[in-house]
DNA sequence: ATAAAATGAATGATCATTCATTCATTTTTC
DNA sequence: GAAAAATGAATGAATGATCATTCATTTTAT
């Protein structure tokens, strides 16, 4: 990933969208390599490749910046998220399935990113706002984990699961995957990673997953 | 939670042991109060109701000072293991049951302190010290897991379980569901929590677990 | 008296924000 | 169509606040 590489000169007025968009990427790649306490306003307009006044032109303040940067993250997950249902099988457990492999796909579960995820998540306790932002992100896709689960126990008539456990479960077994991912990216394998995953469904819902 | 709250005056000098010590849990404080990015040598030493530079003193450098503050949480958490595990019962499935206890015991489950994990999680791509820590710290707590694992397939003759992918699972879960007590704290239930991992453990190893 | 712990102000660096100025584009006037 | 005026994007230096580190001095323990 190299920063701030450009091969041609940029035109120098863009709209207003665009210009956002390209703060906000900036911002990503200078969280993903310096972390949340390393980002300077400095630095991302250096890998923006703009002016430092023009990121508060855009965004008012830092924190604001910030804030706009993980709600992009949450919008362009949950926008992967609907075209994953969509694109996915009828059944509740080919969703559910589609959306396991998600979390593991390669331009999901990359290193990059995961930094950022993270680092955002180390500030959630300090900084209310990231925190409401990540609440609201969850309880979205556990709402739709939780149906799906309900689906495929009914259909499956398995007794003695719980659709809510099975949901947190698999929610927090694919977070903590992630954290394995970022802390200990030698020995972390994507295929071990979704093995792991799936050996819990078919252990859960053998009639579904095997 | 009151900050440096002091009932009466402290000595003056003290060992260097325990002056290191008061430093790191002020640090600890402030980190799980304010983050990292809001964590500042001032703001520590007010804590600790000591001077800056005493700080500097005893830890040379802010970066040192985080440092031997992530190393303590883990020295920390490893005395805790290695103390669950010689209280617990003989045998693997008690090890192991008892070890997913004592992730989500109050005194480690806590809010504050898994802020502090997730804070130094949070910067473990930027500041490669932390990732080793953490890394090391997570390999000799799968290594033991592993052991007990397999201890149990072979005891119970579980055909198709494989003792990596249940680690995996698990350290993943137990990990995810430490984030969301972290962002979930009014959802959040230590003891779904613990449903969660049991009806894992029940699924893998029913002859075990049940 | 000496050595070590401890203080807290000074220091220089860094940072987020501001703002005067420049630049590019659009609109208006002729 | 061309030139001038208006508008808004963009620049980057200035500014004041904040911060980590340093160090002269004070305090404490022996």
């Amino acid at each position: 990933m190299a920063l701030a590489v450009r091969t041609q000169p940029a035109k120098r007025t863009e709209s207003r969208a665009k210009r956002r968009r390209q703060l906000i990427n900036a911002t990503i790649r200078c969280i993903a390599r310096r972390g949340l306490s390393g980002t300077t306003m400095g630095e991302v307009a250096r890998v923006a490749g703009l002016s430092q006044g023009i990121v508060n032109l855009h965004f008012q303040s830092k924190d604001n910046l910030l804030t706009e940067t993980l709600r992009f993250l949450s919008d362009e997950y949950k926008a992967l998220f609907e075209r994953t249902l969509a694109q996915s099988g009828p059944g509740a457990a080919e969703k559910l399935l589609a959306l396991m492999q998600l979390d593991l796909k390669p331009s999901v579960c990359d290193r990059q990113k995961l930094a950022v995820w993270f680092a955002f998540w180390g500030e959630a306790k300090s900084v209310p706002t990231y925190q409401k932002i990540c609440d609201a992100h969850d309880r979205e896709y556990d709402e739709v984990m939780l149906k799906l689960c309900e689906s495929i126990i009914n259909d499956g008539r398995y007794k003695g699961v719980n659709a809510q456990q099975v949901v947190d479960a698999l929610s927090s077994m694919t977070d903590g995957l992630w954290l394995a991912a970022l802390i200990r990216p030698k020995s972390w394998d994507r295929h071990e990673a979704f093995d792991a995953v799936y050996s819990y469904l078919g252990a859960v819902f053998p009639r579904h997953y095997s």
